[in-house]
DNA sequence: TGTAATTACGGGATACGTAAAGATG
DNA sequence: CATCTTTACGTATCCCGTAATTACA
């Protein structure tokens, strides 16, 4: 049992066109002998003779010419839809739905989307912002941007940069308080924590210096506000509440402008990384390839 | 290599209405396996996505609905087009070309055909008489009526009646020329030869009375006229001019009124009958058949 | 006699089912 | 934990090609 319905169509419509089994044949690679039993067991199975045939015509019967009329129909609109699904493989449209941390994508994300849309004018974007856990599968979501360790999924997923994050905070702070000397220090100081996960008051730092021992150091650190928004640790920070353990993409403008001050200058956070996932499949749509690859080559954080 | 551009579309159709694998598996007798397997080999020939699928949900992809939308109306085309097929075989109807010799089909299948349309009110008949052979395939006849020996052919020979040959003359005839006792007799007379083919001066008589021993004798008779038309023998003989040996059907009713009379009467030609011919091929067009089918019924010669 | 359609026959690719694994809610 | 999709694997079927046959010009 095969495609049934459709068995024999193709070569059927072949040899009505050619009037000729050989020829139909040879234009389908195939010998006369299987062209013949092609359109013999397409009559058997739909009771009717399709072609009158002596060794030297070959001629649809009046039944044959009526199928021929709607199978050549039938044909064409095949090879359009099929030719429909190439295109749309081949040349990026639709609608692409993208979700992104809030802070993340406000910073980073929006300002590319321009030259994005402006590249395949052919494709919408529709953007959600949230910090929470997204499926992608149940809400719809074609790609999604993740920054840090990934959950556990069968989503596949690209790494896109680095997250460095750094120790800082307001100069004002730090003169009132004073540097941290080692990452021991930071117990003595008002860490403000982001708790996007389980409890992320272990802030683990690495010797960013190459000369030194690469060492990682663990410490457990408290401060008197944590949150699970970026925004909101920010925020505080600016306001010289505490110290962060922050990521660059974040906070790397204002240590250029002096407004933030990195302590701890020799150390940053475990790497993390940016990445951008998606859902696994043998082919991927041309619009999220197109995104995909958009983003691997223009984001670069600093 | 199969249907090529159709394989899988049916299954992908069901798929997408059940919105599950393991559903449409069912519908067509199939197991799950099977299911998948098969969108796996669309995707893969279509080079796209058809299904975002967890083993919870099954949904189309943006380029699957677009292709399922084609593909919906496509399949539903070919079940019409299949139907109207069959349906096509079911009622007979469209143009039946039909050939016959001219005078037997002048008297005996003529009378038919009002009430075979009117059975058959979607069939048209187009009719053509002659007494030479005709090619079916070649002229693109549908069914033609045959007398006597079929020639070797590969048509599909169907016997309608016997045909029953006498001898028989003008009663002024046999007054002038007195009635023949024996088939021997015949060479002593004019004999009217109708020459449809080979030589037919050897007239081949056998004993129609069971009583007595059945055999078979040949006499070779001789005339002034010979001729390929049946009519011409026929005028001919009403004309007194000879004896001749024909067939009921065309001299039945004379003999019943009187008009001839039969010479020999325990004697008749050797038996041959008139048979309907149509091309082979496993499958009769609904009109041949019901047409064939009708004058078995209805063709009864007196 | 040469070409075209058909049939016989053997082999091989294909696609199925069974069974097990993986995943999801 | 039950159900659904997917994969692995063995097998049977189907279908094609080769070659011989028949038909037709």
């Amino acid at each position: 049992m095969n495609a049934q319905g459709f068995d024999g169509i193709e070569v059927f419509v072949r040899v009505a066109r050619a009037g000729s089994f050989s020829v139909a044949a040879r234009d389908l690679d195939q010998t006369p002998s299987a062209v013949s039993k092609r359109i013999g067991r397409l009559e058997d199975r739909l009771g009717a003779r399709l072609f009158d045939r002596t060794t030297r015509r070959v001629r649809l019967t009046e039944v044959g010419a009526a199928f021929f009329e709607r199978c050549a129909r039938i044909v064409s609109e095949m090879e359009e839809a099929e030719r429909a699904v190439s295109q749309s493989h081949a040349a990026p449209r639709g609608t692409l739905r993208l979700n992104a941390p809030v802070v993340f994508g406000c910073r980073h994300v929006v300002p590319l989307l321009a030259e994005f849309l402006t590249a395949y004018p052919d494709v919408r974007i529709d953007v959600t912002f949230n910090d929470r856990f997204v499926d992608l599968l149940e809400e719809g979501v074609d790609v999604a941007i993740r920054i840090g360790e990934l959950a556990d999924s069968n989503l596949i997923a690209r790494r896109l940069a680095p997250n460095h994050r750094v120790v800082c905070g307001v100069p004002a702070y730090f003169e009132r308080n004073g540097f941290p000397a080692r990452p021991a220090d930071l117990t003595e100081h008002n860490c403000l924590v982001y708790t996007y996960r389980a409890s992320r008051n272990d802030w683990s730092l690495v010797c960013a210096n190459r000369d030194r021992a690469k060492g990682q150091e663990v410490v457990r650190v408290s401060g008197n506000l944590e949150a699970n928004n970026a925004e909101a640790i920010y925020g505080a920070l600016l306001d010289g509440v505490g110290l962060g353990l922050l990521p660059l993409w974040l906070v790397g403008a204002d240590l250029r402008t002096g407004r933030l001050v990195q302590a701890l200058p020799d150390y940053q956070g475990t790497d993390s990384a940016i990445y951008v996932v998606y859902p696994p499949g043998r082919h991927l749509s041309p619009k999220v390839r197109s995104f995909i690859d958009f983003l691997a080559e223009r984001l670069r954080i600093e």
